[in-house]
DNA sequence: CTAAATATCACATCAAAGGGTGATTGACAC
DNA sequence: GTGTCAATCACCCTTTGATGTGATATTTAG
């Protein structure tokens, strides 16, 4: 990682060595004009260039080389998030952050897979903005408060979830560990040599205990553990 | 440090109709100490009583019943993971936050897991200290800089990856997503506004480009990469 | 010793998943 | 403007999965 050490000092003083670069990709002429003006009216950012698209984007980048882009995540044609895997894929030490109106966990998850290490919801007031790109630029992680607990309870188990390790017996742990590598139920049969019915018979079981209706359902269900 | 979202209203008012009730667990007296002070002595939070161990803290807890909790994650007998994972199991609306002196990678991801939703590192100084408590209180989860970078990574995968990914047109991945998150066909249909034959289409050549013959399949090949 | 837990098997029924084949529309490239 | 590809939908059919309701033998713990 290539981070440049900037004092928050040198920020304050307003005596920059070097402003953060960055790239603005919003759709919403408003929007865009209103993020470059924000940026460019304070020490210690610089706003070079903002795209309406993603593509103009992938063509700007090149030109410019920003440290850090603010990425909308709808956009007509290619959408922020696919943009954010292609800035990646060429630029890995670039700082993405996500800027959208919606808390949607499928695209919180998607953008940082995708390798954004930011996330801000647009209501995001300008002065904490400033204050997440120079975090996201000294090597932090910026999230509004919303984007930062679902990121965290991803990690965490359900509390009256006991281990399904303890709670199944060892039989029922074999076939399990079979059903989640995808055997079907007559190659599990076939492989502890017992018959289809008694394969049902346990996972029927196995899905009572672990609170489950499918074999999908149980698979994530081992996952987390 | 991860940005705060409470209504600022409620900090300038100074004026709360309730504080926030804080218990500490920390084995050094003098940090213990100091923290129990700074928090009396700000308005909108009440500290009454502070432990030394783990093992006082779950005897305490039933007591005061906090709200928020600051544990330390080096203590004597049993240590704070553990005891988050004690109080979660029987207090799971009880906020925990991480207080330590290194960024520990392990240490991180265990809390986390255990159920804390907040982890600032020591040397936070006292106002994020407070302005951390309150967003983990308002449902966020506040995070030291480098540990949220830490988080936000684990979800990035290696810039190199690309082989299912090229293959499968947006909405093939899409509807691959909500396959792998156990939705049934019909629910997928719903979803996305479309007939249980156009998914079932969709899933027939997601299955042929991924080379397998099932769900289960295509999910292990999915968490391959 | 008795009760509970475990492991085994059977039959019936319905829901869901997967395979084959074919068709229409719109977008985009050559 | 023709061909390719993505996305949409339809019908038929077979296999697999899930659930309900039984049963029997063995082991284990109180």
């Amino acid at each position: 990682m290539t981070f440049i050490n900037i004092p928050l000092e040198d920020k304050v003083r307003g005596i920059m060595s070097e402003s953060i670069k960055i790239m603005i990709v919003e759709d919403d002429q408003a929007v865009r004009e209103g993020l470059r003006t924000l940026i460019n009216g304070s020490d210690g950012f610089n706003c070079p260039v903002a795209c309406a698209s993603a593509e103009e984007a992938l063509e700007q980048i090149q030109v410019h080389e920003p440290q850090v882009v603010l990425m909308d995540i709808n956009l007509p044609g290619m959408n922020g998030i696919e943009c954010v895997v292609c800035i990646k894929n060429t630029w890995p030490e670039i700082q993405v952050m996500m800027l959208t109106v919606f808390d949607n966990t499928d695209e919180i998850f998607k953008s940082l897979t995708a390798g954004a290490t930011g996330y801000l919801l647009k209501k995001t007031p300008p002065a904490r903005l400033l204050e997440a790109i120079t975090e996201l630029h000294n090597g932090g992680s910026p999230m509004s408060g919303e984007i930062a607990r679902k990121v965290v309870q991803t990690f965490s188990r359900p509390v009256n979830h006991k281990i399904p390790d303890t709670i199944l017996t060892p039989r029922e742990e074999e076939i399990l560990s079979y059903l989640s590598k995808g055997f079907l139920y007559k190659e599990i049969a076939a492989e502890l040599f017992i018959s289809i019915e008694t394969v049902r018979t346990h996972i029927r079981k196995i899905y009572q205990k672990l609170q489950v209706r499918t074999r999908t359902e149980a698979l994530l269900m081992c996952m987390k553990h």
